[in-house]
RNA sequence: GUGAGAGUAGCUCAGUCGGUAGAGCAUCGGACUGUGGCUCCGACGGUCGCGGGUUCGAACCCCGUCUCUCACCCCA
């Protein structure tokens, strides 16, 4: 037998009922906001999440799908979806200084990691992106869609955590300076940290270590390092949010793993996602678009992990999501029956009825029990009885009962 | 890449001291040729993840390997 590819995996019915209508919910809210439908390659250059990403991060040091084609060009199975939209944008010259765009995506994303709880080799990301406009309103306005989102998926009692990472010219200044707060706590670092500490220091702030939490409480903090702007443009965001009811943390020791953040970042996390509990994860980008050859055009986005989403989905969204899916079944009772069944077949479904016409042969008991089990609520049963009376028998399946109804009239019944 | 646990029928699992494998559910057939879910009877179904070793004999012990699960790392 040959299984799927290790941390992959099938998604079969019923369950695609659910994916599909947390897609299906996505669009409509995307498209309340103004935001419309990108896609773009599964296969980048390399070089695209090398330049953005950061080659010093773990996901372009050690978790990218990267191969020689025929042709000898170096390609990537992209491992996260905004490098990709950035660089369509540019190279379609979609950006320029006085648009806004507007874009949200969602498809499947590949990182080579040991697969474990809500992590997966590949995994489907839903996306927003917002390219030149760069001030606070801009990064509210986003949240606030995606609490929107949210609110309709059922969800309760989550909030994002804030911070800003600042820019490109205050941060270095920041890092020396938690740098040379950890360096005299290195005796007590394990090797993990150790290496944070050489090659970046944000990242000790994220330690799940308890010898090195204790002493972070009195390090310098980026929202005390940040320029004038950044620090007044974080400052208006908190107040927006607060304006929107926005349930929102200052999180100071929020860090990101990709290079591009600039000012805003932010996560939101979820109870019963295991340890790796971040639904979502995203932050501005102003130097993205331009690192990438492009204008010089600020941007912000998020992406939510779709299968750490679907895991830990509202129950009521979930069975409305299942329930949602219940054709009528047609059943030809004798294999004269067929021709009228596939007209009758053909004016239900005209009339917006999903119709799942049931094989002739083995009998309505055998063909009721099929239905059944296929998820079907109602059955339509037509043999030489209603034919010659004109009639059809509507079953109930769940509740066992069955009516005996016109055919010129069996639209209306089975929509009311 | 590191660590721990697990892999037996389509699914959930049992399998004693090492003696050539079982249950429930599911599936199929029958009781029941125009009305399902309950019940009863029967049948189908396994290279015990894979490879090697120890042994007269391995699902069981040993080694390797693959996959799954969880955690580290990292992230969505």
């Amino acid at each position: 037998m040959i299984g799927s590819v290790k941390g992959t995996r099938d998604l079969l019915p019923p369950e695609t009922r659910v994916w599909g209508r947390v897609e299906e919910t996505a669009r409509e809210v995307f498209a309340l906001h103004g935001f419309e439908e990108v896609r773009t390659p599964v296969l980048e250059p390399t070089e695209l999440f090398v330049r953005t990403v950061g080659e010093a991060t773990d996901i372009v040091h050690k978790e990218m799908y990267t191969f020689v084609d025929r042709g000898g060009r170096s390609v990537t199975l992209r491992p996260e979806n905004t490098a990709g939209v950035a660089r369509a944008l540019v190279e379609h010259g979609l950006v320029q200084a006085a648009g806004v765009r507007k874009l949200w995506y969602a498809g499947p994303q590949f990182r080579y990691e040991r697969p474990q709880k809500g992590r997966y080799r590949e995994f489907r990301q839903i996306g927003a992106e917002v390219l030149g406009a760069a001030d606070a309103a801009t990064d509210a306005e986003l949240l606030v869609m995606l609490f929107d989102f949210l609110g309709r998926l059922g969800f309760t009692g989550l909030a994002v955590s804030l911070n800003s990472v600042g820019t490109q010219e205050c941060r270095p200044a920041f890092v020396e300076a938690l740098r040379a707060y950890l360096e005299p706590f290195a005796g007590r670092m394990g090797d993990d940290d150790l290496r944070r500490l050489k090659d970046n220091p944000l990242r000790v702030l994220d330690t799940k270590d308890p010898a090195v939490k204790e002493v972070l409480p009195g390090a310098p903090q980026m929202v005390d390092h940040l320029d004038p702007a950044s620090r007044a443009h974080h400052e208006e965001l908190l107040a927006l949010l607060s304006d929107a009811a926005i349930p929102f943390r200052i999180e100071p020791r929020l860090v990101r793993g990709l290079d591009y953040y600039t000012r805003t970042v932010f996560e939101v996390t979820a109870g019963g996602l295991g340890a790796q509990d971040a639904l979502l994860g995203g932050g501005r980008y102003d130097r993205l678009v331009s690192d990438l050859g492009g204008p010089r055009t600020p941007g912000i986005g998020f992406a939510i992990g779709e299968d750490r989403l679907v895991d830990v989905l509202p129950q009521a969204f979930r069975e409305e999501a299942l329930a949602s899916f219940a054709p009528v079944a047609l059943v030809a009772i004798e294999p004269a029956d067929r021709p009228s069944a596939l007209a009758l077949a053909r004016t239900l479904r005209a009339a917006g009825i999903s119709v799942d016409l049931d094989p002739a042969g083995k009998g309505p008991g055998a063909a009721l029990k099929a239905a059944g089990k296929r998820g079907c609520r109602r059955a339509v049963l037509l043999g030489q009885r209603e034919r010659e009376a004109g009639t059809a028998v509507v079953k109930d399946l769940v509740e066992r009962t069955q009516a005996e109804v016109p055919q010129a009239e069996l639209t209306a019944y089975l929509k009311g």
